[in-house]
DNA sequence: GTCTATAAAGAGATAGAC
DNA sequence: GTCTATCTCTTTATAGAC
């Protein structure tokens, strides 16, 4: 008999609800003393359990870390969908992407720092596969950044690949320093890395005459 | 007799030419395997040197993390500072500062991406030190923002503060994952992130818009 | 599913010879 | 300035009882 009457995630095996706690822990751990600097005594003791213990949950370390990388790497591109699902104005799925990936990498910073800069710890052969899952996000970002200037909404000037690199300076180190409690809310933040993305941060003097260099 | 006629650093003791393959080896391997995942005797192996020999130059580790952090921090405000040095024209400073932040950071990525990514594995003091560093670096970058603004030359709707942490994501990510190799040379690299910060990524057909709709 | 106990390896750092 | 040798502690992971 059970002892609580919980719906399981999406495991196979088990009883997990400490296994979703393990990997909640081991990404803040991970973050915050880095990959090699977090020990499974540690790990085991904010669990309140024996070091043994964890064994029953996982293999490896590394598996943790692993566990870790693939989630954070699946959130972001189903966050993104679903934003983008009901939009059809190209440049308005952009923005509400890029208010799906900054609420997703805000709300789990954990699990989003660890995968940026925690990842080189993993064997090559996972490594390979969690480089993949990232060029697979970039790319959906790329087409809709393509779509954008097919509507003739973003500059065709620059190719979309570059414009995306652009993007992704400002979404990846967003979450390096975004504190919830501080001045900016995330509507505000959105509001001003879309802004400053789209818009420019020239005044409207220098962007007037930038313009007129091109036009005389 | 010393054998290599060098003129040493800055150092106050020794010979040492040792010493700065030393530091350079451990940004190296900091940044490749982590702060906590990189042995003295991995770091021995890549000076040709025994494990026991390193103490001859360090107390401790932990002390290689710290000069290595606090030459990264040195390093950014210097170039900054000497780019910045003989500009009238305050957005043509700003434009130096980003040039030469970018250089910096590309130029020393072992180092940079060291001192973002591993401070953490220092002492409480010691992250406060650096971490001043840093507040102060940053605050130069928004003395140059508020300067432009007041010059007229970057809009003056959105606090300096603000501007500069865009500022902030365009030129520290971008280390993490340009390549030399790549097809954006350096003065690529400055003309896409300082174009599309400051005119942004709208058409200019969107930006008449954006404009109309301020206007009407 | 959690424990105690422990194996086996690797870590940072020191002693003292040369 | 570099070495060999070693101390001491911590690490990941396993064995086997409950």
């Amino acid at each position: 008999v059970p002892r609580r009457a919980h719906v399981s995630g999406a495991g196979s095996s088990g009883s997990d609800d400490t296994k979703a706690r393990l990997l909640r822990e081991a990404a803040h751990l991970f973050r915050t003393n880095g990959y090699a600097g977090t020990s499974t005594r540690q790990l085991a003791a904010r669990l309140g359990l024996q070091n043994a213990s964890l064994y029953h949950y996982m293999e490896t370390k590394e598996d943790l870390l692993y566990e870790v990388c693939l989630d954070g790497w699946q959130r972001l591109p189903v966050a993104v969908n679903e934003a983008v699902g009901d939009h059809d104005d190209p440049l308005k799925a952009l923005k509400a992407a890029v208010r799906a990936h900054l609420r997703i990498t805000v709300d789990n910073r954990d699990v989003y720092i660890t995968m940026l800069t925690e990842a080189k710890s993993l064997s090559p052969k996972r490594q390979k596969v969690i480089a993949r899952r990232r060029t697979e996000y970039w790319e959906r970002i790329t087409g809709l950044v393509r779509e954008a200037q097919s509507a003739g909404e973003l500059r065709t000037d620059l190719p979309p690949a570059h414009l995306v690199l652009v993007l992704r300076n400002l979404l990846a180190w967003t979450a390096f320093w975004y504190r919830t409690d501080g001045e900016l809310d995330m509507d505000a933040l959105q509001g001003l890395l879309t802004g400053v993305f789209l818009e420019g941060a020239a005044s409207e003097r220098a962007a007037l005459s930038a313009t007129a260099d091109l036009t005389i």
